[in-house]
DNA sequence: TTGACAACTTACCAAGTGGTAAGTGGAGGG
DNA sequence: CCCTCCACTTACCACTTGGTAAGTTGTCAA
């Protein structure tokens, strides 16, 4: 555990990020997270003074690194930018399945809680960046939006599902699987690398 | 085995799944699914025992719901069958979210919970179907699994985001978003029903 | 030394959870 | 008429949850 010179605060966030993903909203209680710290509850309580402010800032963190995912993503043209960013979101989904785990309890519990959206800046920071792409200046801004929700849904559930599938075919038919999933965005990523007709 | 459409058991089945794809499993209550029936909870245990094994069964009719959809999808050639089917999908996870809710829930509960995927067969049907396909028997299983599960994933996570989307950009807004993603699914399987080469 | 503050802890509680035990009322068969 | 099953209820319990109140410890500045 890296128990560094950050602050309490964004460390208990962190921790608090994981409980949050693994068990979902409801089943994470602030004894586990706090347990996990090896503090008791009262100490989140303190800083946070409920467990829905808690959760909170840990969306709000999620948004966070949501958005610098793509600010921070290199590339010289917005046609590269979007490409290594697919690449780079379906690979982090894959190890590091956190934050994708943290999106989707957020959209399935869209319905019954928050009037707060944490993906909201991140998909227009998506959406502003497809917009800038020369070659597809004569879609409609719905077609964009709809041609990368379409890539992030795919990496997503993929991501989501590898326990399942690693439980359902075995470990070594799951990394086939993986391999066979990036190359399949890879090719279908292919056309935003060539020049413009 | 199979119960009368009236059985109550059925019924009980029907709307503890609707509340547990709402909520999720933990979120939700013995008492509040009764409330939503007009009983206690105790005619629930009675007849399910403990809420898990009512989870089970939740899940093992959404099994066999899934199933269903594959073995009654009409067409001749596995081609227009896999065709229909997608799109019968997209229709039905923005319609009827239900299904595809619990089946994101149990994705990513599979991690702490259960030793029994309710989509097994579901994906096994879609898998054998999609091998019998001519134009495509050079492909490697997990190539046409991949390309499979590359648009199962495009489809739910758009219905799974309906209410964050709808929240996000407005009733209006989504209507759009609805129709361009059914248009880019239709074109993205159009090659299925063109005569081979 | 003192006082203020931060970062906690122990002790406790009301509300809600899944689950058990025993009982009720009606329908149907003998 | 009785008996038995069936679908269900009332009453109750052990346990967990988020949350409160008050106290403890360590640090640092005046």
């Amino acid at each position: 555990m890296d128990q560094h010179a950050d602050s309490p605060r964004t460390r208990y966030i962190t921790t608090a990020s994981a409980v949050f993903a693994q068990k979902g909203y409801h089943a994470a209680g602030l004894a586990g997270i706090a347990d996990q710290l090896g503090v008791t509850k009262q100490a989140l309580l303190h800083f946070f003074g409920s467990k829905v402010v808690l959760y909170e800032e840990v969306l709000s963190a999620l948004s966070d690194r949501l958005l610098c995912s793509i600010e921070n993503v290199e590339g010289t043209t917005p046609e590269t930018k979007l490409r290594t960013f697919f690449l780079q979101l379906s690979e982090d989904a894959l190890c590091k399945v956190e934050d994708t785990q943290l999106v989707a309890r957020a959209l399935l519990d869209a319905q019954t809680t928050s009037e707060n959206w944490p993906m909201k800046p991140f998909l227009d920071a998506l959406g502003a960046l497809a917009h800038k792409m020369k070659r597809w200046s004569k879609a409609s801004d719905a077609e964009l939006f709809c041609w990368i929700y379409q890539h992030i849904g795919s990496i997503q559930h993929f991501a989501i599902s590898q326990t399942t599938l690693k439980g359902m075919y075995g470990k070594e038919a799951f990394d086939v699987l993986k391999e066979t999933h990036q190359a399949q965005l890879r090719a279908a990523l292919a056309d935003l690398e060539e020049d413009p007709v």
